[in-house]
DNA sequence: AGCGCCCTCATACATTGGTATAGTCGGGCC
DNA sequence: GGCCCGACTATACCAATGTATGAGGGCGCT
């Protein structure tokens, strides 16, 4: 079961905070308030499909540098920008920095549902992606060096007797190496293999020609 | 030698065409000068690196639209949008489009070239992506039916045994065709084969695992 | 009919890949 | 020292893959 989707409010209007979440509420998102971006830096934040809905003016960080801050933080929430007061340079920063939507106060309800669920889906698509690399990720830190290396040319396409020169190894270690690194990464055939090799850019791409 | 980079200039006001050819050619960039979306489309388009300024409010079509028929068209050049009159929901809409950068008139010479530039540097990007891909998509169309089927169940990761049990076929004609597939795309390696497969999509993303 | 292309299959052989068993060597750890 | 683990290697054997040669059938086009 999907657990139930969340989206982070930063404003420092808090009857537009309480009305943003009673609008979220009512279509069954979850939500949370916060009055600055510190204030939401600072809260925990629960591992579930959500998004940011952010006032772009803000005392102590605007919206706008937040978004920057964030990326650094590896925080990569979907961010929908709202503002009361602003203008074209200041969405096309926002949209360039990679936020979901820019609305202007005041905004139609319906506008801003939008925005969030769409937020929300392209979060939940992410997660996905992220997910699987994970996994991925976590089974190659298994490996032992040499396998990693071993893997890395396989992933190239060179075949055993080749590695076992590149590698000054006899080509039966190379077997035993290319082996274990098929059942650490629990590929069940070579295609698998280069697939996650090129998830984890393990493989230069001048290589993979 | 990489050829000039051009400029698509979409504009009625044949006299900011005029200012706009000026600042380009002033930087080496070539430019050419269209009244209406029309008069681009119908014509000639050098295969050089290249972009289109393009103003949002134009008779016959508007900027944001012709966004959408140019995709359709399977034009895929960056675009500069520039507006006299805009809306922050304008150039939302037209960043959400694609749109590399969103200008208001007036503007200055140094924020245009800024984004004709990069929007330039990107379509590079894309076409070296593109010259790839081409090539690759050029040798699959001179695979034959069972060719294809074949190098679509090796990219799965299946064993010739299995694929010839998924097509009814005797092991070696598998190789025939795994081989002839080989040969075609020009694959040195299986893990090539794996990748340009993955490049056509030929391979459904649900059977990658 | 003749030609070419695609598809099919078989036999045979060579190469490559994969696994098991067994042994050596060195480093870190209790 | 004793122990585990990673790395390395060898012999042996089996499975999978690649290629060559040969051959038959279907289909469309000239």
């Amino acid at each position: 079961m999907e657990p139930a989707s969340l989206v982070h409010i930063v404003d420092d209007d808090g009857s537009l905070r309480a009305a943003l979440d009673s609008l979220f509420r009512s279509v069954g998102l979850d939500s949370r308030q916060y009055a600055s971006v510190q204030e939401f830096l600072s809260a925990e934040r629960l591992d579930v499909p959500s998004c940011i809905v952010l006032d772009v003016r803000l005392p102590g960080m605007s919206g706008l540098d937040a978004q920057g801050h964030l990326k650094e933080l590896g925080i990569h929430l979907p961010v929908v920008l709202m503002t009361g007061h602003g203008d074209i340079p200041m969405s096309v920063r926002g949209m360039k920095a990679g936020a979901e939507d820019f609305l202007t106060k005041p905004f139609r309800d319906q506008d801003m549902l939008d925005a969030v669920l769409a937020a929300i889906e392209r979060h939940k698509a992410a997660r996905h992606e992220n997910a699987h690399l994970h996994d991925v990720a976590t089974r190659y830190e298994t490996l032992s060096p040499r396998e990693r290396q071993v893997m890395a040319l396989v992933a190239e396409g060179k075949m055993n007797k080749q590695i076992a020169w590149d590698l000054q190894l006899s080509e039966i270690t190379v077997k035993i190496h290319r082996g274990a690194a098929m059942r650490k990464m629990d590929a069940r055939s070579l295609a698998e293999l280069v697939r996650m090799a090129d998830a984890l850019n393990v493989v230069p791409a001048a290589r993979q020609a």
